[in-house]
DNA sequence: GTGAAAGCGCTAACAG
DNA sequence: CTGTTAGCGCTTTCAC
């Protein structure tokens, strides 16, 4: 019941080379034939194959975004962000969730090579390992086809990241709060990611610097991103050690409500007698009370980079290996001696 | 320097029809030809070309998910129950943000047909209208392929539709307040969906019934799904209609939030002065300060069954055209005299 | 069981 | 500019 190029060309009474010609833009049809043949496209709603289409020109105009949970409330923001993007450009996005685990970031990634994706974009930062064995699936699928990283960083052919400078925000984010006269830190975490582990090395820094005048302590909270009843019942098994502090740092929005509510069961007022800071300036930042200062990555911006950095590497120009952007952290009411 | 199929037969020494066989499934091959096929597909890593093999199959095991904006809070939960199950069965999903216009929707579902996806999938009730003439692309998309809808009702062959009654949750939990003592009630919505219209027909329902002993409205509130700070401006700018309330049913936790920090401002107490529902039961119900008595519609089953009743219906099972569930009314401290 | 051969619908030389 | 033709890699009759 599909018209076929063959059916065209024989009600256009041209042949289907010129058919496909017009089909793919080519100058070289005369404008009148063109016509011509557009108009009987029109006329009986032709549209090509896109299963031949694939086979002849060896794509699909289609791209894979590999994430580990595109309900996390930051990733689905990125995966957002890179198919609006996408699709604006013409390509079509395949989504594809691999859990954290590391059987499923390279079966994922194997179906996609599979499909033969023109590229594959990997949304957060746990598709990278300090580990280099690790990283092994991704130089392999580097050599077929580009592949674009968010929010983590690894050197190698082929590969193309874009990220925001982590270590940077979180060392910013304490040392402000040092300024501010805070001397007893926390830093509260829940991921061993490449992007968490750089956020550590900012959060070291800080403390190293300061050292001789600082109490701080680190703190992994073992629990899913968006179970805050896990969250809180953790930080109130560590109720005795988190008391200690005036000044909490955390790796991401989540943790930060956490603290919050943990702050309000105990009497303690933020941000006078603790002080708290978040990360991703997501909508969570806007929901507890005191709102939280959290760190923004401008994700908006990184996905567009990277897809912009996409279309140039597909288009074969020359692309930074790395794009580097830093956060902004965003004043509201959970610290704000600043 | 990928192999095809011609490479395999030869050096299996067999034909192509043979190696297509194998790699089919087919039972029409001895054991011992296809444990030497096998192992050759093995030995060289063969892949076969997707492309050609869709082209041969006029499949590519593609479903199309459809979605207004998979950065959604609630949404994005969708995408990722029915990109697991999917994944989980052998399909791939192609997502496609439509944005909530008309055109966006149809444009994208356009997009969809054209790649011959197996089958169609629209998370989120934004696309069923209720003026018949705006559902005409979803009749036309039915006729080549399965369209599954999560969260509303359309009745049509082809369509078959997943969904939570959702005007007999809004309908209890409106019941609920009244039952508790709450004499004046608001309802807080931003939509126009299906979802949305079913939810008013609930709220209706039960003023109805109570019109003599209850003083009630609807606010509608024209603002994003994630911009906190519009919400709480304009709930402000309605703060005299606000204060003549005791109790606020809200169509998503995020509005519920605003009401939340509205009572804050307005030094009202939760749920003493004022009682409030949300809708969604999302990560947001419990990162307020009273934590939010919500609405559960139970999405992870609803996705569940979705994926089901598609693989039924793409074996030629007889599937009811509408699967209806029911919410659940989940007590935490935003209302709590049930 | 297995193989030969004819498609699937389109792209891309190549020739004119 | 336009048409002829040979693929692209796989599926699927139809004989044997």
């Amino acid at each position: 019941m599909n018209l076929t190029i063959y059916d065209i060309s024989q009600k256009a009474g041209v042949s289907i080379a010129t058919v496909s010609r017009v089909l793919n833009g080519s100058d070289k049809v005369s404008e009148k034939t063109r016509q011509k043949v557009l108009s009987i496209m029109d006329e009986y709603h032709y549209k090509p194959n896109a299963f031949a289409r694939g086979l002849g020109l060896n794509s699909m105009q289609t791209i894979g975004i590999l994430c580990a949970d595109s309900s996390d409330i930051y990733l689905s923001k990125a995966v957002y962000y890179l198919e609006s993007k996408l699709q604006a450009n013409g390509y079509h996005c395949l989504l594809c969730c691999t859990g954290y685990s590391r059987e499923g970031r390279q079966a994922s990634m194997q179906l996609l090579l599979n499909r033969k994706v023109d590229a594959v974009i990997l949304a957060g930062s746990s598709f990278v390992s300090n580990q280099a064995e690790e990283n092994a699936y991704l130089f392999e699928a580097a050599s077929h086809i580009p592949v674009m990283i968010l929010n983590a960083e690894l050197q190698h052919p082929g590969i193309y990241c874009t990220l925001c400078d982590d270590a940077h925000s979180i060392y910013t984010a304490a040392k402000t709060m040092l300024t501010s006269g805070r001397d007893r830190l926390l830093y509260l975490n829940n991921s061993r990611s490449y992007s968490a582990l750089r956020k550590l090395d900012g959060w070291e820094k800080a403390m190293k610097e300061s050292e001789h005048t600082t109490t701080s302590s680190v703190l992994y909270c073992p629990v899913a991103h968006d179970d805050m009843e896990e969250m809180c019942v953790f930080l109130e098994s560590n109720a005795s050690l988190l008391l200690s502090y005036n000044g909490i740092i955390c790796a991401n929005d989540a943790l930060a409500v956490a603290v919050v509510k943990f702050a309000r069961k105990y009497h303690l007022n933020i941000p006078e007698d603790l002080a708290v800071i978040g990360y991703n300036n997501s909508l969570l930042a806007t929901c507890c009370e005191p709102e939280l200062t959290s760190v923004d990555n401008h994700l908006a911006q990184l996905c567009d980079q990277l897809v912009q950095n996409l279309f140039a590497v597909m288009n074969k120009e020359n692309v930074p290996p790395v794009s580097v952007y830093y956060g902004e952290l965003v004043k509201r009411n959970s610290f704000t001696d600043f």
